[in-house]
DNA sequence: TGAAATGTTGGGGCG
DNA sequence: ACGCCCCAACATTTC
């Protein structure tokens, strides 16, 4: 189809249903243009990190041949999104540019200026919402002011119906016809397998539209209803594992409400419980990006600025240690693993590895925050920044400094049978229950019979719990205000 | 979406 | 039979 096209870019949104974005572009009747706009150019602290394009290398691969299926060629580009839109507006005579809204700090910025390219040249520049159930500047308190507090804010989340249904996908569409030059996948430079990492990442997740709404069915049919026990235990597959899915927009969060409302309403009261425990950890993304929105230095700075002044440690060797999956405290250290090797963490594991590196290690959250940037595939700007100053104590409605989680006991209550560690540690599998979350107290001949040498097959415990536990608290001491209770 | 210290209670062994 | 002590088991407080 001949004519001047919109652009429609895709940000966030690697979907073709319940995509308004697209959904608008189709109903405008023009021929579209999809593209996808890779921004290399400039990589700060939080350019996108080698698990996230290597998901996104095969998101991109799905999306541009559900587009081919209806005709269309997704086409890729490099470079800063206004400087290749306005390119691609001069090649193409486009008439207008159409995307979905992003939520991280520096996309605010970017979006004025294509607008106001758009408004100069006289074309026509709509922006579409679909990563979040609620736009931030929807979402008050009482007083007009933005949120600090998850529990009113999921509060005021529930009081809202949600009425609207996910559009389905466009069933045709009419593409923009001339051929427009764009880069190949390789080009990109996201993946190529040297050193090959991600080796195990296949076998494991299925990026892309249809792979996230089978993640999305498997779990409404066979774990909703068990959700609220069993998300807590990392040997069971008790989790959604919808998050790099819903990072890469390859399903929205309304899909994911919608189809849990559904399945609640056919279930007849036997999976509420689970269903609203999985709506609320939805609202917990949404708090993470109502509070990035309005304090965009989320990511860098202390929530609580007296956090400013606390007395973290540098410690390479022991952070490498934490890396790499050799603390000498087994549920840590199968975490790590399970990270490295997967690319996802389970979130109670999470919480256990987060709280030993800023707690026992007193390393600074952002250096955890770092390293989970560049590890997960669903590093999220805003859930992992909200996530780590939740951990470390100095975030907004965070947990109180001095909970302190302690290896050993989470590792009993949430892996009793140790199944979990023996999995990702399997030089400790050999070892009885009572000793799997603690070798070192394991007497000699059960360390042998495991076939166990501590500090040699596995390490001995980096810090002692105790001592960093106690040191940890004297450090929250120095600033805290002496009046603060 | 903690853990450890401290306090309380009650059963049972034992002089 | 009684008081005393020990110590689980549970509750409360503190960090």
């Amino acid at each position: 189809m001949s004519g001047h096209p919109i652009i429609v870019w895709f940000t966030q949104d690697l979907r073709l249903s319940d995509n308004a974005c697209l959904s608008a572009a189709v109903a405008a009747g023009r021929p579209i243009l999809p593209v996808y706009i890779l921004d290399d150019t400039t990589p700060g602290e939080f350019a996108m990190g080698g698990a996230s394009r290597w998901w996104l290398r095969q998101s991109l691969a799905s999306l541009a041949s559900s587009l081919e299926a209806l005709g269309g060629r997704l086409v890729l580009r490099r470079g800063q999104a206004l400087g290749v839109l306005e390119r691609l507006i001069a090649e193409t005579g486009a008439q207008g540019v159409y995307f979905s809204r992003s939520y991280s700090p520096w996309s605010g910025e970017q979006e004025k200026k294509i607008a106001a390219h758009c408004a100069a040249e006289g074309l026509e520049c709509r922006r579409f919402s679909g990563f979040l159930l609620h736009e931030p500047e929807a979402i008050r308190t009482g007083s007009d002011g933005p949120y600090k507090v998850y529990t009113p804010f999921s509060r005021n989340c529930l009081s809202r119906d949600i009425t609207r249904r996910p559009r389905p996908a466009p069933e045709r569409m009419n593409f923009y016809g001339a051929d427009v030059a764009g880069d190949s996948l390789d080009d990109l430079n996201l993946y190529l397998g040297k050193p090959d990492w991600a080796a195990d990442f296949p076998k494991r997740w299925t990026p892309g539209e249809a792979g996230a709404r089978e993640k999305l069915k498997h779990f409404l049919d066979n774990a909703v209803g068990d959700y609220d026990e069993a998300r807590n235990l990392p040997d069971v597959k008790g989790t959604s594992r919808l998050s790099p899915h819903l990072h890469f927009g390859e399903i929205s969060p309304l899909q994911c409400w919608a189809a849990t409302s559904h399945a609640v309403a056919s279930a007849r009261g036997s999976i509420d419980r689970g269903a609203h425990t999985f709506e609320k950890e939805i609202l917990w993304r949404e708090f993470s990006y109502h509070l990035l929105h309005y304090w965009p230095d989320l990511p860098n700075e202390p929530f609580k600025p007296e956090f400013a002044d606390f007395p973290w440690l540098q410690d390479d060797e022991k952070l490498a240690c934490w890396q790499q999956g050799k603390t000498g405290f087994p549920i840590v250290d199968a975490g790590m693993r399970e990270l490295w090797t997967t690319g996802w963490m389970h979130n109670r594991v999470r919480m256990i590895v987060a709280s030993f590196l800023v707690k026992n290690l007193r390393i600074p959250w952002q250096v955890g925050e770092q390293w989970f940037w560049d590890t997960l595939v669903d590093a999220d700007i805003g859930s992992n920044s909200a996530s780590w100053q939740w951990v470390a104590g100095c975030g907004a409605d965070a947990a109180p400094y001095f909970r302190i989680f302690n290896p050993i006991l989470q590792g009993e209550k949430f892996d009793k049978r140790g199944g979990y560690v023996r999995r990702w540690v399997p030089e400790l599998s050999g070892l009885p229950d009572k000793f799997i979350h603690k070798p070192w107290q394991a007497p000699a001949e059960v360390l042998v019979a495991a076939g166990v040498e501590l500090g040699a097959t596995y390490p001995r415990p980096i810090v002692d719990l105790g001592e960093t536990r106690d040191a940890a608290l004297a450090a929250y001491k120095t600033i805290r205000k002496p009046d603060a209770a």
